[in-house]
DNA sequence: ATTGAGCGC
């Protein structure tokens, strides 16, 4: 199941998000979306929990979680547009 | 350091 993650705060990293999740069970894959051309951080993610289970409970947990400083949303992924 | 309502090339 992917989830995405917005409000990020921009120090915020791929593998800072992995670990956040890994505390709400597997986490397969985690990537913050960096603008393409500048670099810097989009201020969202996607994280791949390959146990459903886990996946939306992260999501009750995470969802409005503060990670530095900001209040991060958590919601299921929409198909890649 | 920066901060937006946003779904990765």
């Amino acid at each position: 199941m992917k989830l995405f993650v917005a409000r990020l705060d921009y120090g915020v990293t791929s593998d800072a998000l992995r670990t956040v999740f890994e505390d709400f069970g597997t986490v397969n894959a985690a990537n913050v979306i960096n603008d393409r051309d500048t670099g810097q951080s989009r201020g969202f993610g996607f994280v791949e929990m390959p146990n459903q289970e886990e996946a939306m409970s992260a999501i009750h947990e995470a969802d409005g979680m503060e990670l530095r400083g900001r209040n991060i949303v958590v919601k299921e992924a929409e198909d890649r547009r």
